[in-house]
Order: C-alpha cells, then sequence, then structure tokens
DNA sequence: GGCCGGGTTGTCAAATTTGAGTACTCGTGT
DNA sequence: ACACGAGTACTCAAATTTGACAACCCGGCC
C-alpha cells in the first residue's frame, strides 16, 4: 500500500504546495508521530519518485540566505486521483501489524525473571508516559483541529490503554513465563 | 531493530536447525501471522546475511526427490549471542507502530459519509472475525503452547477489542467528520 | 573570535524488502 | 492423458528504506 505515498501526497493536498523539509516539520508538529515515521532520505526518494511518476510537480525553487535551495512541489490531478486510491486501500488493510516484543516474549524462556520484570516495568514507564501525554492533548486542541484529528489521537489513546493492560497481566504471570508449558486447568477439551 | 533476524535467530535457537522453507511454515501453523510477516525473498535474504556474519552456519543440505535441494541451518554461538542483543532491543521499542488508517482517515475531509461509514464497517467486520478467531484460540492450545504462546495471544486479543472500541467510537461520530472543524465547546482555553 | 550544539535543506551508498518468477512434485478432476 | 491448482524450495531484479553525511546559518558561551 505505501504509507510513504500516501503520507506525501495527503500532505500536499491538505496544505498546498510544500517542499521537503516543510513536510517532515509540519508532520512532526501537528500529530506526526502517531502516523508516520518518515526520516529524511525516505521522504525526499518518495518525493523524487512521485515527481517522476507525475503525481506531484515541482511549482518554483525558493533560497532563503545562502541555505540549500529548496524545491516546492504541488499535487497533480494524477496525484489526487492516486490519493483517493491510497486512501481506499489503506482503509481496506485491517490486519493488526506485529509488534516485535510479541517475538522478544516468545524468546524469553532462558531469561531469568528479575530481568524480564524489569524489561516490561521499564515498558509500562514509557507507556505511562505516553498515555498522560496523550490524555493532555485530549484537553487542549491545537489550531485547526479537526474531528479526524480528534478520533487519530483517541486511537493512539486506547491503542496506550491496551498495552498498559497487557503489561499488567504480564507482570502478574511473569512468574510462570521460565520454561513451564501452559497447563490450562479446564480446557483441555 | 530488524524483526526478520530477531525472526530467524530465535527460530533456529528454538527449534534448532532448519531450513529457509521450513522456518516459514512452522511460523505459520503456530502463532506466526501475530508476528512477522516474512515474505520469502526477504526470509532468504536474511539467512544468507546471517550466514555471511556467521550468525548461522549451513549445517547439511537435503534433497527430496527431484524437489530443489535446501541448505539446513544452525544458530551459531555467535548468533545466540546477537539474539539475546535483538531481543533486547525489542523490548526496548515501546512505541506504537503507526497505523494507516489513521492516514486514511486524516484525508477523508472530502469523502461522503456514507462511503467511509461504509469502509469503517468493513473493517469492524473484519475486526469481529478476528476477535472471534482469538477467543477461540484462547480456548484451544495447540500442543506445546507455552505460557508465552498464551500472553501473545492475549496481547492480540486485547489490541482488537481496543480496536473495535475505537471503531465505535468512529461510528459514532462519522457524521460529523465533513470538514467541520473541531469545537471543543468547554475545553477552548 | 572560536567552538559547540542545533536547525535547515538535501544527497547518497548500502542495507533491506518486495513481488514476481523458476522449476520441480503431487493430487484431482474430466 | 492432461490441464489445473497447490505445495516445495529458493532466486533475482527492482523498489524502498536506512543511516550517515554535506554544507550552510545562528545564537550562546567562555
Amino acid at each position: 500500500m505505501n504509507p510513504t505515498r500516501l503520507f506525501v501526497l495527503g500532505a500536499l493536498a491538505r496544505r498546498g504546495p510544500m517542499y521537503g523539509h516543510q513536510i517532515r516539520r509540519d508532520a512532526r508538529l501537528d500529530r506526526a508521530e502517531l502516523w508516520s515515521e518518515v526520516r529524511p532520505g525516505s521522504l525526499y526518494g518518495a518525493l523524487h519518485r512521485l515527481e517522476a511518476e507525475g503525481l506531484i510537480e515541482p511549482v518554483r525553487t525558493e533560497q532563503q540566505g545562502q541555505l540549500p535551495a529548496r524545491t516546492v512541489y504541488a499535487i497533480t490531478d494524477e496525484g489526487r486521483r492516486e490519493l483517493r486510491t491510497l486512501r481506499t486501500e489503506a482503509f481496506a488493510e485491517v490486519g493488526l501489524r506485529p509488534d516485535p516484543v510479541d517475538l522478544a516474549l516468545a524468546m524469553s524462556d532462558e531469561l531469568d525473571e528479575d530481568t524480564l520484570r524489569g524489561f516490561i516495568e521499564d515498558r509500562r514507564r514509557l507507556l505511562e508516559a505516553q498515555a498522560t501525554g496523550l490524555d493532555h492533548r485530549r484537553e487542549r486542541a491545537w489550531p485547526d483541529q479537526t474531528v479526524a484529528d480528534d478520533l487519530i489521537v483517541e486511537h493512539a489513546r486506547l491503542r496506550v490503554q491496551a498495552e498498559l493492560a497487557w503489561h499488567d497481566q504480564l507482570l502478574d504471570q511473569v512468574g510462570k513465563l521460565q520454561t513451564v508449558s501452559a497447563h490450562r486447568p479446564g480446557g483441555d477439551q
């Protein structure tokens, strides 16, 4: 589906013509880190490819003092079409994306209980911090915040809550994790 | 951090020496689709790189009839060390990975309400299906299921529940999504 | 008056993933 | 008999991402 393309085309469609760095900053300021981890190389790569495909086009290039010149791109009609397609594809992508922590957990049978508990507690702390950050955001809207923005924040909030709940279960059961196989007392058939 | 490496090294550490295709199948059978979407090209690429780095080594090559020969790899001590490192890194990675649906939602202001509602309802249906699948799995353990496996399934269950809850909110508010900016009646300061 | 950290813009090679393909086998229908 | 879909086992070019870097500005600090 390609999130990066959707992200770039979407940004240009919503905010009008922009140059590369501006797209990143914009993303960082607003909602950003909830959506996309677009690193510079990846972003400029996408811009070049999108231009080559005619989905965006350079409208002018500017320069501030002696800083590197920057190219301002605008989305084309073709690009708007592609944007709609990508959006539909994104809606169709439903599965949970795999979380590496599951992997890590599966490989932790020979890890001693205290270290493992330590890892999980660290994670819990970070999640808690994220949660309070998000609660904060719910209270104070930023300029031009739309209902969609609200809902995106709410999405993140619910996801973090779920993670917190799971981490609590994890801390409960961390003792049973070492090399013991799952005996489910009443559910064997 | 590289989930693929963690996945391959972990598989070889847990199940003993295996060949490429076996690793995939194994993953598909067990818990799999919760963890990793390892496509063939990606998997074999990782195997070659891991071998070049001495983290795994070929122990023999077999052949069934006229089928392509297969190379069985085992993890090395070096590989086990790397596995521990990757595991620690995976535990340290806490943030929510971005979900493309957020992107899609942010670009949906000019989408008519009914279409949008349709997309969300479709998603909800699929999530519901996943949820019942996971509930099912909670009841019936597969052979050799460990406590960790249980917890991984539980993780998925909680995540899907959170998604369902969010989708319900979404359906509630889908009417307000078109071009209306967020008026938060009491929270402007 | 030099250095350091941080921001502005972007490039580039190397690492990695994707998606399609190759070349066999086996079962099943027709 | 023979096409057809599905599985086995892996390869490879092309797309994409990563991470490090270039080259410039600005403010503070000592």
